[in-house]
DNA sequence: GTCTTTTCTTAATCTAAATCAATGGATTCG
DNA sequence: CGAATCCATTGATTTAGATTAAGAAAAGAC
């Protein structure tokens, strides 16, 4: 269960056998159904979540029902609403899953024992919020100045995985534009080729 | 020259005097002109800046011209290019100085050496980027499910300072619309009050 | 203080993308 | 298996905001 965490781990720093096995007990493993929710929007984020199989989203619906995908999150990588969980105010997203999921909860309280049992750790956690910082970034300034084919290119060559796994109007929500609008962008691509 | 850092640092984590002194020597003090270039496309991003005093901007010039703000960071806020400065590859963003200011660089090598120094430095930094994330996530939601005019009252609110403090092409750059879409929508507003 | 440059406003036109609507495929479910 | 829901595509229409253009106001330079 804690494979993909420790080879992502492993990725960025180096944990002694001895360090692997006094992190485990901070992560409460747990399996999601697709469809599942992990989060609605009015709770608390109360862990943040690994996934080590599957697919989850966060998103939110707005005033007139649209559905906003804020991220995709794979294998791998980590999903959470960062604000709720940091302050413990109610959470305006929704994240759950998109497949059937084998996902690692870390809670606040163990997150913080954890930092201190294994200060390795910090950085680790450090690290990874570097790049998503960076990632963040970088769709800031996509969705300011690219038009919304280059959008969906770059997120095509980003990440094409995701492109592939989901389904358009999921895609279109992610990019922040009409699934018909997609549709439209992907046939005029496939004639440009 | 120190004030605001120290005072900074102490909303967070608490530095005893010692502790004070010996991160100093790792900051490299500067003065900017209004409109002097801090960073420019092409150039590694060496340092990230605190700012005692003024106001500075990041921000990226496309294809057509157009400049696209990334961020604002005035008295107390760190800025740099997070993408350049942990890799060591080039920039595409600009950063230059909106008022006369006063700046505390932190270079990678002394930003490594000060954490090790002073590892409680670890922990602050990292409340800084689980920060950042939040404030970053929370504008790629605005960008994605408000209307133009949301996204202006939300800033107004938030951070009602950056609106009086710049002029209104920069807010508008800012925003991702055309000045004159930011004229109509302020027009709008006073009207409806 | 005037001159120049920058900034803001307003109006007219244009355009990319949203919306509305209908159809045919594809998945899912009882 | 067939019914039902979901999904992608295409076309017609509408709309928000960009672009273009011009003038007014404010700020800065000399």
């Amino acid at each position: 269960m804690f494979e993909i965490l420790f080879q992502k781990i492993d990725e960025k720093i180096s944990l002694s056998p001895e360090e692997q096995e006094s992190i485990k007990p901070f992560f409460t493993p747990k399996k999601l159904r697709k469809k599942q929710y992990f989060l609605q929007a009015g709770e608390v984020c109360k862990y943040v979540v690994f996934i080590e199989k599957g697919a989850l989203r966060s998103y939110t619906i707005d005033d007139k029902g649209h559905e906003h995908i804020v991220q995709f999150a794979l294998e791998g990588w980590w999903i959470s609403d960062n604000y709720s969980f940091f302050t413990s105010e109610p959470s305006s997203y929704m994240i759950d899953a998109l497949e059937d999921s084998e996902i690692l909860l870390l809670s606040l309280p163990d997150y913080e024992s954890m930092v201190l049992k294994v200060p390795k750790m910090e950085r680790y956690l450090r690290i990874l919020m570097q790049n998503s910082l960076i990632a963040l970034q970088s769709r800031i300034l996509s969705s300011l100045s690219y038009s919304t084919e280059e959008k969906y290119l770059k997120l095509l060559s980003t990440y094409p995985d995701i492109i592939h796994r989901f389904p358009q109007h999921l895609i279109a929500s992610y990019l922040g534009i009409a699934p018909e609008t997609l549709s439209r962008i992907r046939k005029k691509i496939t004639f440009k080729k």
